[in-house]
DNA sequence: ATAATAATGAAAATCATTATCAACTATCAT
DNA sequence: ATGATAGTTGATAATGATTTTCATTATTAT
């Protein structure tokens, strides 16, 4: 699907390892559908290297969230979900989440619309609470076509 | 600060009883700032009502939850947080989160200018993907003015 | 009242995630 | 190359939030 190159040299250039566990997780990361819980990374990884455990999979997890390099999720179904991000920062998107079977769309349409909105409320939100905002995320909640 | 007469009656239309530590529960969930987290539902909860259980915290803020009478949030740090929802479900608000300290603010400003947006892009998303969307959220993250 | 059913408290169990620790490995200066 | 240093790893134990279990108690309809 994806390839997980350009990772190599932002880990790098932040003084980290490129050790073979961390490709080969950057890896399943690249060449899975997206929105993958731990375990999950955990079950891909093993399939191709079994010896890696799953304390290293939560910690390089969080090593790559920490460079950037992928973005940890929060749908409410008690585990985190991890996205490797774009290579450049464009591709910035949103989610869909299914109430009852928890699939998740991503979607990126009308990404020039919602720019525009989201910078004017950040500014103006920025102003009343003082509040130096860095990120943002929108999430819409409901059925998918499978559940309604 | 607010009153939780009007859950009582919502709670028995959908068959469910009016017990004690429910009450004492809805009304620790009234008379306190928002965003409790379960244990602090708990601790406050103890206070006037010693006999009441954790368990019977979680029970409840999830029987609450199901009828829609509080709503749950995950802001990030692990452990869900809960709000009592509106009477009339027009107080709708949105969230900004500090990612050093963890405070958050609610805000409502700027609703109508949302109100618009919100439901344009919904129904353009709902057409896209044919996904029945009945909710939503918005969370900014960033720095709030004692952290930054 | 009384039976039927739902709700409770205490404790144990579960689940995701994190910390610990000894063994291992890449990197850098020599 | 070599060895010292600090970063990484896997296995396991520990943690923290939440859920389940089960015997007991409270609530409702009869």
């Amino acid at each position: 699907m994806r390839e997980a190159g350009w990772c190599y040299g932002k880990l790098r250039r932040k003084g980290f390892r490129l050790t073979s566990p961390r490709q080969a997780i950057l890896d399943v990361l690249a060449q899975n559908p997206r929105h993958l819980s731990a375990e999950e990374v955990f079950l891909l990884t093993h399939k191709s290297h079994p010896g890696i455990g799953l304390a290293t999979v939560y910690r390089t997890l969080n090593l790559l969230t920490q460079v950037g390099i992928i973005r940890k999720f929060d749908f409410g179904d008690g585990r985190s979900r991890y996205e490797l991000t774009a290579e450049e920062e464009e591709e910035h998107h949103h989610h869909l989440v299914c109430i009852r079977c928890g699939r998740i769309i991503n979607y990126s349409d009308f990404m020039e619309k919602e720019k525009k909105f989201i910078k004017d409320l950040e500014a103006e939100l920025s102003k009343k609470y003082q509040f130096k905002i860095n990120s943002h995320q929108i999430y819409f909640y409901g059925l998918c076509k499978e559940c309604q």
